[in-house]
RNA sequence: GCGGAUGUGGUGAAAUGGUAGACACGCAAGGUUUAGGACCUUGUGAUGAGAGUCGUGUGGGUUCAAGUCCCACCAUCCGCACCA
């Protein structure tokens, strides 16, 4: 029996076919509302290859699907591929090969190993982003869209490359120069289109309530903050008189903390307000300190991290609030021009910020908040100090008073306002949606005549900005309204935009309309959404904004997409370095006897702590020869073993080998009970398997349930040590009971071997159609319970007594059991019954 | 800078405020001889001869009882709007 081994490829050939041929048509779905069940999972960028996140992501998914389709579900269970962005443009600037063909080559090989690995999607479903079925649908969102408002054209910020004349991603700025030519990169204003997220932005934050306890807790806490609901004041400052600025004179200042006023000592502009513009015409030095702020980047980071550069302009204001006092106007690189009104005031006593740029600038400091310690900067709550009228009152209390005061003597009003911008959807590239707008002479913008294909006769070669902008037979076209000459946009649509709808056209990808409402209004929402942490804010609001947008269109009668979230942790290794300070891959590592490490050109090796897998730092292990060599039964088990779903993972190839050793063992278990039953070999009737096997089967739903996994692992081969303890105890309708009852529950986690076992054991439907196994309530309950005995909260002993024993007896029976206790020495004793005893003396 | 998280044996990790370390990996000793990607048994937080004592990043606090709750701190990781 000992010498049978699993053979893994045999086992997967055969069944692979079964798992890739997996469908449920609308039409069932349809029939039978209430057994819908949605489970998605966040679809690639097809890079060419998978790798160890993605098949964490999916085999999380697929163990899902299957355990719902037991529990008797039409599970939508679907797969597509977010195929336009930068990288394929990026891969045809090299290789002069088209961005579609590259990408379909990399979609047919990630399908083939997903398909090889046998996760059950439903491919009649399949999306992808750039083909025509899908952008085409697109542009008439786009559309809709641009008609009801939603979107719209205003001057934003790019990161320039001055020297490739091109703009940049953030992740193409290198320390703040372009990754191709080095140069210093600058901020430049381009008309872009935007769309209107923050005129949804209440409705975002409201429906944050409906998700707590479905979503992650830091994930909805991580949206709150991004939306970044803030009351304020808009207050309006008077410009003194001047011949500086004779035509302005007011400047407007929104601020959270209106409560400071008495403590302001200067007002801070952006280097694009109105002022700043009209100062830097004739002031070389004025345009000079504004060009200098423009060489930076555009990310938050940077902007907040950058040394703070302030320059007066020798305008003042008076103050609002004390009389006769006056107040200098700095332009700063700090304000931001599209965030509140591009300019605030700086009170630096109870501002980091403003008190590094008042320390900087000789600007006064008055405390106005009263703190404990009185160190500056306080920035905590507090009592009003040196404030005139609000002196006594509290922050909140003065932020009240002092809007008032405004209000009355109108120089200000109360003001809600977001930390969340409007979403910038334009992008100068190639690779993606066109932005289906024509541009005319007389008529402006108009809606192009749809669809607007993108050009495939582009030469990519040694390409630099964006193609569309100089091919002229594209872009040259006539005006839908009126026939004259026009040009049509040549921004294309930002990636997030084709994954704010994806999951919807999954319902129905043949559909000529871009959402289908029927199947729609069915099968959403999504039950369960896995995906990494990393999309916490970003395309999660997004997806929800568009959902709500959808909703308010007629297309859905949904306005939450995604119910459950599950967001799963990063798969990580170690980082291997060589004496020339160069990455090497973990393959190419080889550890001597002495301990030391070694690369293959002999060189010594240096090991570091963990990080996230990237290709740039080689820390990489490619799923495709772990499933080569240790199947793909092993490798899911493995990367749902030991590390909860929503934590980093950490790649560990021995434990990798137990996982494929515990495939062998089940292997030659399950020969062993075949060989036992199959032989009516039949010496022994206990029956004890039948009660553990129902006590473990309700503690491995409930961990199933809530997508504990790595406990539904541990209790599952617990399952199975007891088991293969019993073998020769036991009564072979137990142990087979106990052993079906495994395969099982362990079949959503090691598809391949379960269904295998599961035939050999005679049965003629599949294990992937068998009901999910239910327990026997009244067998498991325990007769005996385990109750600890504390003395002053530490342990001393455990007794066993029958459960619900009353809490005199024991309390008595406790205090038997500890002998050296003196009774009446005793203060005090509590009993918890069926739990403890804590006696304290 | 702002925001979010994490911290428990040699390692991955368990633990409705109630017996810390389940289940694994690794390691050690023994068995087996089949040389295999072995398998089986036993042991394995530290310390101590032992009863025991100590032990969940650090320092405080609440409680009969704290890994868990509260306060302060330290370290590490992730995100920051044009990577997807």
């Amino acid at each position: 029996m000992s010498d049978i081994i699993y053979n893994f490829r045999a086992v997967e050939n055969k069944w692979i076919n079964n798992f890739n041929s997996y469908s449920v048509s609308n039409d069932i779905i349809l029939s039978n509302p209430n057994k819908k069940y949605y489970v998605l999972e966040m679809l690639p960028y097809p890079s060419g290859k998978l790798h160890m996140g993605h098949i964490r992501n999916y085999t999380i998914g697929d163990v899902i699907a299957r355990i719902k389709r037991m529990q008797g579900y039409n599970v939508i269970h679907p797969m597509g591929w977010d195929a336009f962005g930068m990288p394929a443009e990026n891969a045809a600037i090299q290789s002069g090969i088209a961005p579609s063909i590259s990408t379909n080559n990399n979609i047919t090989s990630m399908k083939n190993q997903l398909q090889r690995l046998g996760y059950m999607y439903d491919w009649k479903r399949e999306v992808s982003t750039c083909n025509k079925e899908y952008y085409f649908e697109e542009q008439k969102l786009f559309l809709e869209f641009y008609k009801r408002g939603l979107v719209y054209r205003k001057q934003s910020y790019v990161n320039w490359d001055p020297v490739d004349n091109t703009v940049l991603a953030n992740e193409q700025v290198i320390n703040g120069r372009g990754w191709r030519s080095g140069a210093v990169v600058e901020k430049k204003l381009l008309n872009q289109w935007s769309m209107n997220i923050t005129s949804y932005a209440d409705r975002l934050l409201e429906g944050l309530k409906d998700l707590k306890g479905y979503w992650p807790d830091n994930v909805i806490t991580m949206q709150e903050n991004w939306i970044g609901k803030s009351e304020g004041a808009l207050i309006n400052f008077e410009i003194v008189e001047n011949n500086i600025v004779p035509n302005i004179n007011n400047i407007e200042v929104y601020s959270t903390r209106p409560d400071t006023i008495f403590g302001m000592s200067f007002i801070a502009i952006s280097i694009d307000h109105e002022i700043s513009k009209t100062l830097s015409k004739n002031d070389t030095k004025v345009s000079a300190f504004i060009e200098k702020c423009r060489k930076l980047g555009t990310t938050e980071e940077v902007l907040e991290k950058a040394e703070k550069l302030g320059y007066f302009t020798g305008i003042y204001i008076k103050h609002p609030v004390i009389k006769d006092k006056q107040i200098p106007v700095y332009i700063a690189n700090f304000v931001l021009i599209d965030y509140g009104t591009g300019a605030v005031f700086g009170c630096p006593a109870h501002d980091e910020r403003d008190y590094d740029f008042a320390t900087k600038y000789n600007l006064p400091i008055t405390t106005v908040i009263q703190s404990d310690n009185n160190e500056l900067p306080y920035t905590g709550d507090g009592i009003l100090i040196n404030s005139n009228f609000l002196n006594g009152k509290t922050t909140k209390e003065a932020k009240f008073c002092i809007i008032d005061y405004l209000e009355t003597n109108e120089r200000g009003q109360r003001q809600t306002k977001y930390r969340l911008r409007d979403w910038l959807i334009s992008r100068q590239r190639y690779w993606g949606c066109p932005i289906p707008i024509v541009h005319c002479p007389k008529c402006g913008e108009v809606p192009a005549n749809l669809p607007v294909e993108l050009p495939d006769d582009i030469d990519f070669k040694n390409l630099i900005g964006n193609p569309l902008e100089k091919h002229t037979t594209w872009k040259y076209t006539k005006c839908p309204k009126c026939g004259c000459d026009a040009i049509r946009d040549t921004d294309t649509l930002d990636t997030f935009f084709e994954s704010s709808w994806y999951f919807l056209r999954y319902l129905d990808n043949q559909c000529n309309d871009p959402i289908n409402k029927e199947i729609t209004d069915i099968s959403l929402p999504v039950d369960l959404y896995i995906g990494g942490v990393e999309h916490a804010v970003l395309h999660l609001l997004y997806a929800r904004f568009f959902m709500l947008v959808l909703h308010d269109l007629g297309y859905s009668k949904h306005s939450m997409p995604f119910k459950k979230l599950l967001t799963q942790g990063m798969v990580c290794h170690k980082l291997y370095k060589n004496s020339d300070n160069e990455y090497v891959f973990p393959d190419d590592v080889e550890k001597l006897e002495d301990g030391t490490l070694i690369d293959n050109n002999g060189k010594k090796v240096k090991e570091y702590p963990s990080e996230k897998m990237s290709k740039s730092k080689k820390n990489i292990v490619n799923p495709q020869s772990i499933m080569e060599s240790y199947g793909v039964d092993a490798l899911r088990l493995f990367i749902l073993s030991d590390t909860p779903p929503e934590k980093d993972l950490d790649w560990n190839t021995s434990a990798l080998d137990g996982s494929w050793r515990f495939l062998n063992r089940i292997w030659k278990v399950f020969n062993q009970i075949l060989d036992k039953i199959n032989n009516n070999n039949q010496n022994s009737i206990n029956n004890d398997l039948y009660k553990i096997t129902n006590i473990y089967l309700q503690k491995i739903e409930e961990n199933y349930n809530s997508i504990s996994l790595n406990k539904s692992i541990a209790l599952s081969r617990e399952l199975f040590n007891k088991i293969e303890d019993n073998i020769n105890t036991s009564s072979n309708t137990s142990l087979k009971f106990a052993f079906e009852t495994f395969i099982k529950v362990f079949y959503p986690i090691t598809p391949f071997i379960c269904h295998e076992m599961w035939q050999i054991l005679g049965n003629k439907e599949y294990i992937s159609n068998e009901k999910w196994p239910e327990f026997d309530k009244n067998i498991i309950q325990e007769e005996t319970v385990t109750i600890a005995i504390q003395v002053n909260g530490k342990l001393r002993k455990t007794i066993e007594l029958p459960k619900d024993t009353s809490k005199d007896i024991t309390e008595k029976t406790a205090i038997e059991a500890i002998t050296s206790i003196d009774a009446n020495k005793i203060k005090k004793i509590i009993v918890v019954p069926n739990r403890i005893v804590n006696i304290v003396v």
